[in-house]
DNA sequence: ATGGAAACGGAGAAAGTCAATCCGCTTAAG
DNA sequence: CTTAAGCGGATTGACTTTCTCCGTTTCCAT
């Protein structure tokens, strides 16, 4: 592969990651080129259709998330700082972005990321059960809360805010969030109210929804 | 006006609102007339222009904000308490997720609308204002972050969840961050990182976005 | 009851958007 | 210097969305 044919394929990956996230899961693939400071058919050339695309695109940002979890557990000694460590991390990486948006256009079935997808996700609960174990992790969150709240962190907010400043302000707010996360012997927090639901509660409910529809 | 033309102009601003918080600002507006269960034809009838209806739901959604702010700060004694209140209240009406769709849409020159918004915003202001001297909120968090942790909730999750269950997870994840908001005098958190914005730095970055692109 | 004004629904024309291909030009690398 | 590999962007065709027109239905005052 000639040297300029890579570099333009990981242009393309970096373009569709931010213009995806942005624009939503059904942006026109010109504004994926147009970003990427590439004309349409280099695109196409490298990635036959969108979907090959999405694939890569959710392949390296899974392979990287689950570096970061690996090190956040084996580096940082206390259990609720790994925690932390990680969701800052996956915060820049914009996972909890890039994932739901291609939620629609994801083939699930494909072997290689499910593959990666549970290797991701198991550490992430490994990150949270350790922060439980230790008692600086409140015990009525659970992994959906973590989870979904990173979703509505990593989202950029709507409006034309420049990208560098939603970006400080998710982990100004991830901070505010953990503190609401962290366990209070003190002055224990009254329960959470409604749904403390599993990882697997939420993927029933969305499969019943979708049969339904 | 005659007795189902009122009928349907309420269904279709009902509808609109929720249409456009789903699919976006963008949503075809038959997709709004259907489901409001009005043929498109009746749709166009009673508001020329997507910008009208815009405009309709806007101002609607507002003034009920507007209502409520005032009554949590004339019903509830305790400052954190009205301030609470009025936010799970506003997570019901969508407003948080309503405007910012709307945000480019908006006809924000319009005097009735600027009326509406600057008295809704002062309300909310006034809640925030009573909880920092009450010290019950931790002074770092500003007008700006709770606006924009508000504008995160009300979202709804990407995925095929369940309008009502989306509903429930953001009440029972705004607790969760209702106590990472509140002060704690036995161990003070550490302050915050990064911008802490007031709304005028928030429209400034905003126009200034606007105006270089 | 009933006449008629008001309101309704949905088909369809016109405008716009996006995907995907083709071909003449450029560039890397041996 | 040669040449195979790579590149850009105009273009075509399929699809989507807006908005209007007109025959039918519904309300309501008399």
């Amino acid at each position: 592969m000639r040297a300029d044919a890579r570099r333009n394929r990981e242009r393309i990956m970096a373009a569709a990651r931010d213009v995806l996230v942005d624009q939503g899961p059904d942006a026109p693939l010109d504004a994926i080129a147009a970003a990427a400071e590439v004309g349409i058919a280099t695109l196409y050339r490298r990635f036959p259709d969108r979907r090959a695309l999405v694939r890569a695109v959710v392949l390296d940002v899974l392979g990287r998330a689950a570096e970061e979890a690996r090190l956040a557990l084996a580096e940082e000694p206390d259990a609720f700082q790994a925690l932390a460590r990680y969701l800052h991390r996956a915060l820049d990486l914009r996972i909890s972005a890039v994932m739901p948006a291609l939620l629609d256009h994801m083939p699930l079935d494909d072997e290689e990321i499910a593959a990666i997808r549970t290797r991701s996700w198991g550490l992430f609960q490994q990150l949270i059960d350790r922060a439980h174990a230790a008692g600086t992790l409140r015990p009525d969150a659970t992994f959906a809360d973590i989870g979904m709240l990173l979703v509505r962190l990593a989202r950029p907010l709507p409006g034309p805010i420049p990208r560098d400043l939603n970006n400080r302000l998710a982990h100004r707010h991830l901070e505010l969030l953990l503190d609401g996360l962290r366990a209070n012997r003190a002055e224990p927090a009254a329960p959470l109210p409604g749904p403390a639901l599993t990882l697997a509660d939420l993927q029933a409910a969305g499969d019943a929804a979708e049969r339904s529809s």
